[in-house]
Formats: C-alpha cells, structure tokens, sequence
DNA sequence: GATCCCCTTCGGTCGACACTGAAATCATCG
DNA sequence: CGATGATTTCAGTGTCGACCGAAGGGGATC
C-alpha cells in the first residue's frame, strides 16, 4: 500500500524546512514557506497555517512577521474579511539567493581593508592575499553572474 | 595621535570574527582565522592563541579541532617541541567558498524532488516552478563559475 | 456598541551552544 | 621512570533564541 501525495508532500515539507534552519531560518517559517509552495488554494489565513502546521499561533505570527519582511511572503487583507491572507511570493526569491551570493562576495571588502592595514609588508600580507585574490575575484564574477540571470518562466 | 598598526589590527581581527559569526562559526573560532591570517610569525602554539585572543585553553582547543578539520587551519607537530604550531591554510579557502556556493545550488535537489511529487498538476506546481527554474539555473551556472577560477598569485 | 473571531503581543519554558577552568592525558626530556 | 609543560577532555555556567499559550487588541457583523 502506497502512501497518498500529501502524506508525501508534508514530508517533502519538512525536508524543505529542515534544509533552511541549516541556514538559520527557524523551523517553523521554513514549513510555512515549503508549505505555502505546495498548498491548495494558494492563499491561507494564519489559523489554517497553524492548524495545518501544528504550530501555536504565537510562532505562526512571528514567523509569518519574517517572512513578509523579507518578502518572501505577501499578505492580502480584504474588506469584509477578518481574516488576512499569505501566499508565497516566488518573485522574492530572487533578492533571497542575490542576498546570499552578495554576502559571500561581501568578505571582499574585509580582506581589502586588512591589505591596506598591512601594505608595507608584503611578506606578511602573503595569507591575506591569497583569500583577498579570491574574494576579489568572486567579487566580479558573483554580481556579474546574477545579470545574466533567466527571468522566470511563464 | 593615531593608533598603532597591531591595534588596528586586533580591531579588524574582530570585524572579521564577527561577520563570520553570522554564519555560524563561533566567535573565537573567528578570531583565531583572522589572527592567523596576518600573525607574524605565521605559527603559532595554541597557548599563544590563548594568551593573544584572550580565550580559554578549552575554547582555543575546540575551534583549532574544528577548523583543522575543516581544513582552513593546519597543524604541524615537531619532534623535540611539546607544543604543536597552527598555521593558515590558504589553500583550503576554495573548499570552504565551494561548499557555501554548493549549499545554495543544493536547493535544487528539493525544488526538483517537490516538482516530480506536483507531476500531473501543472496548475499547482506553479510556484514551486518558479523557484526551481532559478535554482536549476543557479546548479549549472555555479559550478561552471567555479571551474573558472583563477590560480593563487604567486 | 456588543459580540465574535482572528491576529499579535508578551511572559515563561526549554534546549542548544559557546565558553570557561580544572582535571586528565599525552609527549618530551632529564 | 619521574618530572615538566602542553593539549585535550569534561562538567558546569550563562546566554540566546525558538516555541508555546494565554491575554489583549482590532476588525467585522449584527
């Protein structure tokens, strides 16, 4: 006997969520975000996400204030609803992974500093060049990379 | 009246230590890489550490473990010396920058298994669609960046 | 304006982790 | 083999952040 779709979506879910907590995103916003990818309809109030999620309404608030920061997340309030609506903001992702590419190239601006503090002694900058070199690189290359990123698909 | 080369030093020691705090690598952990990177001399014993970075021989014991597995750090160990000496490795930057760059291809791996559980409901799958289809991108283009590299400088 | 939901806020708990310092361990040398 | 000096291990402490759930506040409907 085969397990149903949703059985093994909420699975992909947590697999999904268990992934961003690696990269500090707390569990309970990454199953919010696996989940609104997935999810039918596409929109749902903050009681059906912690009902579906098993999360206490504190932590769906908290979470859900997070992600609407960041944008991955939008929320749609409508007259004569108490009750907003989330959905997942896929355009968003874009300026999540440019966040990250930009922090890794970021190092490039520490490394430079520490050359200046150390011109004068080449030998000693020696370490420091080989990391500043590469992070120099990454510099260019990251930024210019992500222009020749595809738009999305229709 | 200006501040001496090796305070200013100490200070970018601690900017350093403090973005890679933030992802994940422990403060003293930090501090020891930055150290390393523009000590004179390049060695030093972990007491040294201890005494300059001001952190208990425990601490400096643990994130030496760490970073020589990692590989950023190496030690070297001589006959007629008691005390071990650690040293940068600048070679093992590469690895440490491919790792992260990896870690954000990875996701790839997720979007596509959720695209396959979606198979037969295009409707649905749309959003995770558009997730996938940049992250696809990201794990071709990433690793043929990498492959581009240029050598240390010499 | 009273009622009813729904959401957010907030105090409190729990677990994880960095850090310390002392004790145990290990290697070298006399 | 014992002494010495260094490192690793380990138990204990403190901090931080995720999470919960109850209390409070804001809309919407009547």
């Amino acid at each position: 006997m085969s397990v149903g779709r949703e059985t093994r979506l909420s699975a992909w879910i947590e697999r999904f969520a268990a992934h961003f907590a690696e990269e500090g995103i707390p569990l309970i916003g990454g199953r919010i975000l696996g989940y609104l990818l997935v999810c039918q309809p596409v929109e749902r109030t903050a009681a059906e996400l912690s009902q579906e999620l098993e999360a206490s309404s504190g932590s769906i608030s908290t979470n859900l204030k997070y992600l609407v920061n960041v944008g991955l997340v939008t929320k749609r309030t409508r007259r004569g609803r108490q009750a907003a609506e989330y959905r997942i903001n896929e355009k968003a992702w874009t300026d999540f992974i440019q966040r990250k590419l930009n922090a890794i190239a970021s190092v490039q601006l520490l490394t430079d500093d520490g050359m200046r503090l150390l011109s004068g002694d080449p030998e000693r900058a020696m370490r420091l060049k080989a990391v500043d070199h590469l992070y120099g690189w990454l510099s260019e290359e990251l930024p210019a990379l992500w222009e020749r990123r595809p738009a999305s698909p229709k």
